[in-house]
DNA sequence: CGAATGACCAAGC
DNA sequence: GGCTTGGCCATTC
């Protein structure tokens, strides 16, 4: 029997967490967008959205395919970070628009969940 | 082990 | 609407 972090998450259920929120990011559709507190909240753990940020930050290699891109901060802005110029462009070609002050309409755009 | 570091966020001004 | 502040949590130094 496993004994349970201080924090009362087991440690198997904290490596998990990345890989639940690559399961995650790989359903969102294409031409919608995810925000990083909406993942975490429909993981189940609301105030993870760093985390769900360091997840995507540390992607590997053989994930890379999948669509990190339709990830975006509360604000429906890029975060800051190197590739934010592809990210955008992949956007685009889906169909998502941006404001004039490089937002995303997250009224319009923003994904509704995994469908039961 | 304490301190610093992020692809974050809500609240307050 | 923007900018600052404090809180958040895994990871890294």
């Amino acid at each position: 029997m496993r004994r349970p972090a201080p924090d009362g998450l087991s440690l198997p259920e904290k490596a998990g967490f990345f890989r639940r929120v690559y399961d995650l990011v790989a359903r969102i559709p294409p031409g919608r967008v995810a925000t990083y507190g909406q993942i975490a909240a429909l993981l189940e753990h609301p105030r993870w959205a760093r985390t769900v940020g360091w997840a995507l930050h540390s992607l590997p290699e053989d994930l890379s395919h999948l669509p990190w891109h339709r990830v975006l901060n509360g604000q429906g802005r890029i975060s800051t970070r190197p590739s934010s110029a592809e990210q955008r462009r992949r956007l685009e070609a889906e169909g998502v628009r941006f404001d004039p002050d490089d937002r995303v309409p997250l009224g319009q755009f923003l994904w509704d969940g995994p469908e039961p």
